[in-house]
DNA sequence: CCACTATATCGATGGATGTCAATATTCAAG
DNA sequence: CTTGAATATTGACATCCATCGATATAGTGG
């Protein structure tokens, strides 16, 4: 991305929130950064597949289909193991799926959702270099 | 970690009325888990830890101490790069430090908030084994 | 003590989110 | 085509959360 020097007024609540960007060096009066930070888009992407793993019953459901042989397992077999119902497991595999975590793959009538091949490394690596 | 009560014991009686299932004879009919899942506590502790992280201005605060000298930053010089009051970064600020991602101590009468070594490790770390 | 600055807390508010019951959809079997 | 089962979608509701303005607290200097 590139640099974008802008003069920050103050809190105008303009929509102008894409232009923050780090300082420059010249202007170091206050925090003289020594790396360059996360962009407001990226952070943006970032926040929002951390979401997507950030609730209880979703690390579990994600859990369990990991444990699960082949790394693939039925709705109907992680229904009991959250104790929730149908409708909010089905939900949370919605989110799970569009966040990239899990893959839907239909047979018959039953779903299986199986994990996506590095998406959880993906999501881990940008949290040490941050 | 303690392994909860994983009952395989599939629910074959359901359709026990005079439908003969043909199973197959590798008996692989559900969910047989091949590893240990994450408990519902721990997961609720991850999930709360992940919640801190997941959002875009917090991710953003987070980079910038990280990026600031010494990775240490002073209040007033995260208020302008946000471009959020300075109640709300306030705010933000002790949601991290809460959760065990960054640090505050005081110089006078301004407030430094430095980063937590490892921390952001130790969230990334699980993320991977899940 | 008083004024000023930096930061934290409080109260309110609009929007996001987790959950369920009810319903729709999809698919296999008869 | 009709029935039944597995899953997804919808609508409603309660709760949480990000944000702000107003205010309180703490520290510095006169």
């Amino acid at each position: 991305m590139t640099l974008t020097d802008v003069t920050i007024t103050s809190r105008d609540e303009a929509t102008s929130r894409e232009a923050v960007t780090i300082v420059s060096p010249d202007a170091a009066c206050c925090a003289p950064l020594t790396r360059e930070t996360i962009s407001p888009a990226d952070a943006e992407v970032f926040a929002r597949r951390l979401k997507a793993l950030a609730d209880p019953v979703r690390l579990r459901l994600v859990s369990i289909v990991a444990a699960s042989d082949g790394q693939e397992a039925c709705v109907c077999d992680l229904i009991e193991p959250v104790g929730l119902s149908q409708p909010t497991v089905s939900h949370h595999l919605k989110v799970l799926t569009e966040a990239g975590f899990l893959a839907r793959s239909k047979r018959g009538t039953w779903a299986y959702y199986r994990l996506v091949p590095g998406a959880l490394d993906a999501t881990a690596a940008p949290l040490v270099s941050i």
